[in-house]
RNA sequence: GGGGCCGUAGCUCAGUUGGUUAGAGCAUCGGACUUUUAAUCCGUUGGUCCUGGGUUCGAGUCCCAGCGGCCCCA
């Protein structure tokens, strides 16, 4: 819980960078140690992970030579022979000086030295950018190895281990090596009696960056830091480029979004983060699938956007020359494959709105919409709770935890009230009273002259409720005429059946009982077209779609949640390109 | 779109009221070290001070415009 709060305090103070770095890398091991204590199991992220992802790189590897045997031989043809007649050099003659590989503009010092170091390897017979290396064990499994062995043991078990070179400590004749790969970081202790002439070597030239193999007994060091004390070293890459601050790492927001690589090796905690990102789409889809979902692929390219009010990007067809605009939601499609009888459905996809960016808005963002044929917005109420709820468990979300400033328990089951109910334990109006609410509304700065009297009650509602939802919370039971698409209350035509749901001031959810009746749906459309700008109208007609509706679209709830905001959540992300691997920036010079 | 803050070495950051040749740590290079862990110690190299104008005897510092970023508001 503190992993979280500490996150918090480490954005909204704007404490020194680099006591934010600190706080970032208490957050994360927190988090992930606080995974591993409840799932019982030291390694449990590479037990999950690594066997599937090893057979899919195993796949890959020896289908490309396959699939693209042009591809491969390019890849042979690039890699230079042998130098001819040069020696081998032992590490401790100097290599004969070497003009620099680029001119003399800044950087290129560094640059020049790692180049001769992949020259100095090419003299010793070594392909500097490696080969297939089979037989590697996840560091994570190795490091639950090393977890049940006595510290004075010699007779550890003999691994393999493959990553990346984070940092290195020559003591004379020894190195110490942190090297890391996908599910963590262990020591590599190379001494130069150990490994012999030819590999002390290639030892004389690593750099920080590069990624190496090795071969080593499991142990412990004398300091008692578990350690693969190498018998031999296998050079898998060279890396040219100098690696941010080794204590530091990226820090610059900008740089770190621009360089995602360099942030996932270097920043402590951001490969967790888009793990448990991936865990928790995983999660959603299992979730789904287990009630009977069936998950389908909507077209992102639309004639007419609808399903939201937002304004779409634009595009052309060439050759069908016609307009395209990039989908805005999911919903007109997934609808109609109601229609076609898929009576659970769901799309977990990318939407694309051309407005503003800020720490909650991307361009491009993930959506789930799920629709349920003979269910209502309670079905979905339910179901919302239980994908929450899997994704929390599937994140390794802790019970309770502080987000943006707030404690926040996704302990089921969450609460539920109504829209009517909250205004009037919030703001302390009679919302059945138009002129209460609208004397409220006043007395807040929201205008209200000429508007309708849900919109005002809407208006209020934002303006001094929403944010004091710290959440989980159903908000049911909407007013009618800010809600289109949704189906009124029976008996009430003034309530639409809609829930949002709310965590920490922040809309998580929105689900419908929804709209199914063809003509009212036609009426909706034309009412809301009317007197709009184009790029403002919440809804385009879309003929297509009513022909549908006409045909016959069961009862149905639907449901939407935003992807990006719940593992924002569930991460303790404070910004929405925090959790986007590649969030849009405008090109550097 | 409006406002505030920021941009200095590959990375992380100092830089006084505008004043001499712009600094530190990491990284690099050279040296010492077979138990280090942000290794340490000695030495070394590295700059379009975001860009372009302006003020001034003199600008990293002040002013204007632009580019890029972060935050707040709409």
């Amino acid at each position: 819980m503190r992993a979280y709060s500490s996150s918090i305090t480490r954005r909204s103070t704007r404490s020194p960078k680099t006591h934010r770095y600190h706080s970032t890398i208490s957050v994360h091991r927190e988090v992930r140690s606080s995974t591993l204590k409840r799932e019982g199991l030291g390694g449990c992220i590479a037990r999950r992970a690594c066997p599937g992802l090893e057979v899919a790189a195993a796949w890959s590897a020896s289908n490309r030579v396959v699939a693209f045997p042009s591809e491969k031989r390019q890849f042979q043809a690039s890699i230079p022979p042998p130098l001819p007649s040069t020696p081998a050099r032992r590490m401790t003659t100097p290599p004969e000086p070497r003009p620099p590989a680029t001119g003399n503009a800044p950087g290129n010092s560094l640059e020049a030295a790692r180049r001769d170091k992949l020259d100095r390897l090419r003299s010793l017979g070594i392909d500097p950018w490696g080969h297939r290396y089979d037989g590697i064990m996840p560091i994570a499994e190795v490091r639950d190895r090393g977890d049940r062995l006595d510290k004075a043991d010699e007779n550890g078990p003999t691994v393999r281990v493959a990553g990346r070179i984070l940092l290195l400590r020559s003591a004379g004749s020894l190195v110490f090596i942190t090297l890391a790969d996908r599910t963590g970081r262990i020591q590599i202790m190379l001494g130069k009696k150990q490994v012999g002439p030819d590999a002390w070597n290639v030892v004389g030239c690593l750099d920080l960056g590069d990624l190496i193999g090795v071969d080593g007994r499991l142990g412990y060091s004398k300091t008692g830091e578990m350690t693969v004390f190498a018998s031999g070293i296998e050079f898998l890459t060279k890396s040219i480029e100098t690696p941010p601050d080794k204590f530091h790492g990226l820090v610059d927001p900008d740089l770190r979004q621009r360089m995602r690589y360099l942030d996932l090796v270097h920043g402590e905690g951001v490969l967790d983060r888009f793990v448990a990102r991936s865990r928790v789409v995983e999660s959603i889809r299992r979730t789904l699938t287990d009630r009977g979902y069936l998950e389908v692929e909507g077209p992102t390219l639309h004639t007419i956007a609808g399903g939201a009010a937002a304004r779409p990007f634009k595009t052309h067809h060439n050759a069908l020359d016609m307009p395209i605009v990039l989908r805005i939601a999911l919903e007109l499609h997934l609808k109609r494959l109601l229609v076609g009888g898929m009576e659970r459905v769901f799309e977990l996809g990318r939407v694309y709105r051309n407005e503003g960016v800020s720490p909650r808005h991307n361009p491009e963002f993930t959506m789930l919409e799920a629709y349920e044929a003979y269910g209502d917005y309670g079905t979905m109420m339910d179901l919302a709770e239980a994908i929450v709820v899997d994704a929390a468990r599937a994140a390794g979300t802790p019970d309770r935890f502080e987000w943006m400033g707030r404690t926040i328990s996704l302990t089921p089951p969450f609460r539920r009230a109504r829209y009517d109910e909250l205004l009037a334990e919030v703001v302390g109006c009679d919302p059945t009273d138009p002129a209460s609410v609208k004397a409220t509304a006043e007395s807040s700065g929201i205008e209200t002259k000429g508007r309708h009297a849900d919109v005002v009650k809407s208006d209020l509602f934002e303006a001094r409720v929403e944010e004091t939802l710290d959440g989980p919370i159903f908000v049911l039971d909407y007013p009618a005429a800010v809600c289109p698409l949704t189906k009124r209350k029976a008996g009430h035509p003034e309530i639409a059946e809609r829930f949002e749901l709310y965590v920490a001031g922040m809309e998580l959810a929105n689900a419908y009982t929804e709209l199914n009746d063809p003509d009212l749906q036609e009426e909706l459309f034309r009412t809301q077209l009317a007197g709009l700008a184009d790029e403002e109208s919440m809804a385009r007609m879309d003929h297509d779609f009513i022909k549908a509706l006409r045909h016959g679209m069961p009862p149905a709830g639907g449901l939407g949640i935003g992807i990006d905001r719940l593992v924002m959540l569930l991460t303790g992300a404070a910004s929405i390109r925090d959790i986007i691997l590649f969030p849009i920036q405008r090109p550097h010079a």
